[in-house]
DNA sequence: TTTGGTGCAAAATTTTTGCACCGCG
DNA sequence: CGCGGTGCAAAAATTTTGCACCAAA
């Protein structure tokens, strides 16, 4: 396994240790994989970039811990439409922002992170509103947009 | 098929006949299941309740229609987590708006529609600066907050 | 050493596809 | 009547599970 963050740096590492009793290789990679590219990548991609760093990792064994990440709130989970779940790394738990331009013709994904000033405070007052309103305790949120990238407008 | 509404009336069937060659049973049961109900129905209710309304409806029919749908822009596609798509009926076509709170223990889901001027202002700022900025033509979004449902937290 | 974690293979679930037939327009 | 739409069954794709073995703490 090549290129490994220290794992007394790395803030995620602490927090996953934290919340599980074993940090392993496989786990480091996923969350080493996620966190490196900062991509959506689904669990076909996600195993096959694992089987480079670590051999032989098994196709559940990625199930099983991005389950947990995603339960721990280290990584996000969210399909774009073609009924495969995807995964990207969460900025800091329990305050995961991401938000993404999904094409409806060919499912690609654009992210972006903008006017994030105006989006803290809508996002925020709506917080507070919904949370006492349905005694909802909010960890994280995701504003997806979705409509015709620019190719497919063309070839339309 | 039971207390289907009048197709001359109904705008939802105007949509669709203007998008499809025909306007089939299942076609308007899905619709008017969607319609009614108001929820999200994941593919298996929904075609629980079309065997209902109109015998031996296939649940590949179901699936291509849901896929019709969406497409137009009639019904929305989600996934609260659980992997298994849900649907629910679009508000306006090119317009939808629906917001959840959703539960990631439990995968409960509240829907809420609330300080909705306060949120059109947001998305509609959002929407102009990032259709320019992309050259995405934005036909709909969600904002969906993810966390721990009242249940939940109690029995955590 | 202990027991949570893993790989493998098999099963379950969800979605897609092929094809002959049906019925909307 | 023609062809888009459908039902059925079979296939594909994705995710989950059981179990013996491995390895992190």
């Amino acid at each position: 396994m090549t290129n490994l963050p220290n794992k007394e740096i790395s803030w995620h590492y602490n927090i996953l240790s934290k919340y599980c009793s074993r940090v392993t290789k496989s786990r480091g990679a996923i969350l080493d994989i996620l966190n490196n590219t900062g991509k959506h990548l689904n669990v076909e991609q996600i195993h096959r970039e694992a089987l480079k760093m670590s051999s032989n990792v098994g196709l559940s064994t990625i199930y099983r811990n991005l389950e947990l990440l995603v339960r721990i709130g280290l990584v996000l989970k969210f399909d774009v439409g073609d009924n495969k779940a995807r995964y990207e790394i969460a900025e800091r738990p329990n305050e995961g922002h991401h938000h993404h331009l999904i094409c409806k013709r060919c499912n690609s994904l654009i992210d972006y992170s903008d006017s994030i000033d105006d989006e803290k405070d809508f996002i925020s007052r709506r917080k507070k509103r919904l949370s006492s309103k349905y005694n909802f305790k909010i960890e994280n949120y995701s504003i997806d947009f979705f409509g015709l990238c620019y190719k497919c407008r063309k070839n339309k």
